[in-house]
DNA sequence: ACCTGAACACCGTTCAAGT
DNA sequence: ACCTGAACACCGTTCAAGT
């Protein structure tokens, strides 16, 4: 039985899951699908070729419509869906950290996020921007989320700062419970989206 | 003349200029400075290491007293001193990411800009969770725009987009001006601490 | 069309031994 | 204290050749 395109995908994902993005090579990948190493570059280009076939997977519940509801309930719950999808396998903010997706699922997903923003009324341009800042804010907090996961607690890393304001809100923002930092930094910018909407149509 | 840390750092610096950071290995850091790799490993325990030395060195500037000002014209200074800064060398966004630093300007920087928002009226705890939500933004911002650099034209990617709002979107945020779009992220997320702070003590 | 076998040109890291 | 030499255990990628 031959390997399509969709099993190296999906088993690029389980190896992910069992071992972390750092040990998800080619070859232990073409050892887990039976095949030798060099095989798989039949079937993508190179390792980040797949990885952007993979980042595609992992986003693929943003290309679900949102429920209906005011522009900014929809930007949220879109906030909260990217971030589980990103969750949903190990190290998978960085995975889509690090490449710049045309694929399918993506581009669905920024599609239906660019519309809600317009049809509320954001010019264009200013659209891009606002879900540019959101899209970097969330990676950058699921990343830092999954980061606990696998470098162990991160008390030690705090251990190593000097008493300080600093440490202290080090402390805290580590202990807190993560969605409701998530949400809060989610508001922050819903915020501003709300103050910037006020001054361009009033 | 033998090396001393620093002198990696700066070598490092340097051979990150050069070639950026996929190219920045031990090898050719320890040929650069005349020495062999092995002998890298007197100075720094392993090559993460050596990247959260050149992080801090990179954010460096962060360690300086704000000018005089309101709170939020002065972390509008520090947001733009962190973009120069990561800016300053060549994939410095990408080496910082890559690093949970604890070193001293890091740490520095961090306890400053706590004091401003804890000073403006931020309880300890949301302010962590502001400027987390802060520096992710400037963090993936800055990442993009060092991205566009390495990759070759941006439109590329955009062509690979079927025509949509998405496209659209896409095109004019990558064709605008990089201090002019990221201003407007800061701004966003400074309306949203202006909203809060108001609730906080009206 | 899909994969093997084998090679090429690298990596980070360790560690006895040298000075 | 600081570094060499040499090895260990890997990488991603290419490509003729097989089926």
């Amino acid at each position: 039985m031959q390997l399509r395109r969709a099993d190296v995908v999906a088993g690029a994902l389980i190896l992910l899951d069992a071992e972390g993005l750092d040990a998800l090579t080619m070859r232990k990948l073409a050892a887990q699908l039976g095949v030798q190493a060099g095989g798989l570059y039949w079937h993508f280009k190179n390792k980040s070729a797949l990885l952007g076939a993979m980042a595609d997977e992992i986003v693929a519940p943003l290309a679900a419509e949102p429920a209906p509801g005011s522009w900014d309930a929809q930007l949220t719950e879109f906030g909260h869906r990217y971030r589980q999808a990103l969750l949903s396998h190990r190290d998978g903010a960085r995975v889509v950290a690090g490449t710049y997706v045309t694929e399918p699922n993506t581009v669905r997903g920024g599609e239906m996020i660019m519309r809600i923003l317009i049809d509320a009324g954001f010019p264009v341009e200013r659209a891009g921007w606002a879900i540019f800042a959101a899209g970097y804010y969330v990676l950058g907090h699921c990343i830092e989320e999954q980061a606990q996961l696998t470098e162990g607690d991160w008390a030690e890393r705090g251990a190593g700062l000097p008493d300080s304001a600093l440490k202290e809100a080090f402390e805290t923002t580590i202990r807190a419970r993560p969605e409701e930092r998530f949400a809060y930094g989610m508001e922050l910018l819903l915020d501003g989206m709300r103050a910037r909407l006020g001054e361009a149509r009033p």
